[in-house]
DNA sequence: AGTAGCATTGCAAGCGTATGCATAACTCCG
DNA sequence: CGGAGTTATGCATACGCTTGCAATGCTACT
């Protein structure tokens, strides 16, 4: 059987008697065409299925209406949601997300060369970022970039995130009122925002934190298990915290598992935990766990907003721009 | 400032003085070619930060090199993995991922048309399936589909699914064996290919049966929360199940909560709850659930090598293929 | 009726790459 | 050294669309 041939403008044109520049008329918005034969049109474009092809339209127009999409972090507990808005506004302003998966720096680089071959009309990096080569690559070839959920230095690209040192703070403050002391840091990422902001609330009220301070930093822990066998050997060297706080709520919940099964610690009188994130099984009734919501929406929003108005207006000047995540108290921290 | 145009085999061709049909040459593999002049080339493209455009080569080769994900069923355990796992496998076969989304028939057709008009070179759905029209008019354009997860009637497709009714089967049998005689639904999808297989295996093994049967069947029950109002509903109504199962691990544990610390049942004595999808909370020490270990990876690699070669071959048979799922038995199970 | 002014249409030249065909350059032998 | 056979290169055209420019058709007004 033979393949038949996808019908083009020039088919319609030929169908409707009328010029195939006219064809192209009839499918740009706001072009110069009466509304007589954009009928004709449309009822022949219609009776052979024609679509106007966008690959060649991209050619002409030098613009792919693509976005490109590079997914760093498929293992943050909102992943699915977070990419489904991306894609969904991303679409929603008329463009096309094509996405990649990246982990090491090479890989990355790799999928924006890739980015680039396509003629992507620009980018947004989830939770990684380009190298300092690629980004100015990228500059040059006008593709405006955005970070989302990872801020980069030295690389001229915008950047969403949320207001880590604030987190930090607001959780540094809540601990102080309680007048818990001894805090443990239980983190995947060596230097977090957050821990400095609870570091700047415990400096910035000394007078009455009576000794409230940091006994304690893990780094390079995520997930329930590594969880719970943190806090198992935190006991085991008599490490005995009055406070975790974990940047990744599954880890918090391992730690809460731990000592309500393996320790027998009292939670939240004598040990308060705070998580990170605000999954789903952070709000069973069984966990109820403190925790911060972020604004993934809003990030997700912010991040194409602002990536699509710098395609429009074919600006390069970065943006940085911080959104407010809430703390969220639930039983594992004494109430007031 | 003037926005740099970006470099094109033109450029590189004067640049390295050959033409620009051996520039092009120099990025086709396998073109005939000469080793020097495509080093001469190739040396040239790098000072001008040179990449083939791929829009222009879509064009002329008719072929785009997308590959269309419509994604329906974001609320999926395991959503970003296997999204991820699309993506990696689509890129690693030289092709390139464009992302949609859609939940309501208009918006899956929508979604295909943009599709068409991208000159996507095939389709993947993930728990969904295009209109019969459009489905028709994929074939007319020669674009093979896939359905990954999800059976559509009278749809041309190929469709990966895992086969349902094993698992309803194997569910089945280790129900017999363990002399549970009074079994409850509880899905989100009525018609499930699960439930026909636990009643096959019933009606297999009948004598030995002694009236092990299905008491009840709620459907439209999907998350943590509905699970346990599910199951306190059912003590309410007097009906007295002695296993439950579910088609979401999410629902099971909400059910198995329910029965911890609402209703004082015992499991797995009373009760045996079942799930599906072994998500990573199933395998937590604290819930230790019973389930269905769903081979994603495989159904993933196989819904893309099963494009990608019809793609290749230009083939448009839709093909059938059905993979195994592990029952996985856990603590809300009697040991035999 | 004549004409200025605007809306509509057609013409043709790109956009950047691939590729069939013709030509040129080699390679290898005799 | 000459020629057959092979390999490399260049030329020109095609892919399907957009868009500047010129030509045409129309409206309304004098």
């Amino acid at each position: 059987m033979t393949v038949k041939r996808r019908s083009n403008s020039q088919d319609v044109a030929d169908l409707a008697s009328v010029s195939q520049a006219s064809v192209s008329r009839a499918f740009t918005p706001g072009a110069s065409i009466s509304a007589k034969t954009k009928a004709k049109i449309l009822n022949a474009a219609a009776k052979l299925d024609y679509q106007p092809n966008i690959i060649a339209r991209s050619l002409s127009k030098n613009q792919s209406g693509l976005v490109g999409i590079l997914f760093a972090n498929w293992d943050h507990p909102k992943a699915a949601e977070i990419l489904k808005g991306l894609c969904e506004a991303i679409t929603e302003k008329g463009f096309k997300p094509v996405v990649q998966s990246a982990n090491t720096l090479e890989s990355v680089d790799r999928a924006f060369t890739d980015f680039l071959s396509y003629q992507v009309d620009g980018v947004i990096v989830f939770s990684t970022s380009p190298s300092a080569n690629m980004s100015a690559l990228c500059i040059r070839s006008n593709i405006p970039i955005v970070l989302l959920n990872h801020t980069a230095p030295g690389i001229n690209a915008s950047i969403i995130t949320i207001d880590s040192t604030k987190v930090g703070r607001d959780i540094g403050n809540a601990l102080l009122e309680r007048a818990y002391k001894r805090i443990a840091i239980v983190s995947s990422d060596p230097n977090s925002q957050v821990v400095s902001g609870i570091s700047d609330s415990l400096a910035e009220t000394v007078n009455q934190t009576q000794g409230t301070r940091i006994i304690s930093e893990r780094t390079g822990i995520h997930g329930y298990e590594a969880g719970l066998q943190t806090i198992i050997d935190l006991w085991r060297e008599d490490i005995k915290p009055d406070v975790v706080v974990c940047t990744s709520d599954y880890t918090a919940l391992g730690i809460l598992s731990g000592c309500r099964h393996a320790l027998n610690i009292n939670v939240p009188q004598d040990l308060c935990i705070i998580g990170l994130g605000d999954i789903p099984a952070a709000g069973w009734t069984d966990h109820d766990l403190s925790t911060v919501k972020i604004p993934h929406n809003e990030l997700v929003r912010t991040s194409v907003t602002t990536l699509i108005s710098k395609i429009e207006t074919q600006s390069m000047d970065p943006e940085s721009i911080k959104l407010d995540a809430k703390l969220i108290l639930r039983g594992t921290i004494k109430s007031l």
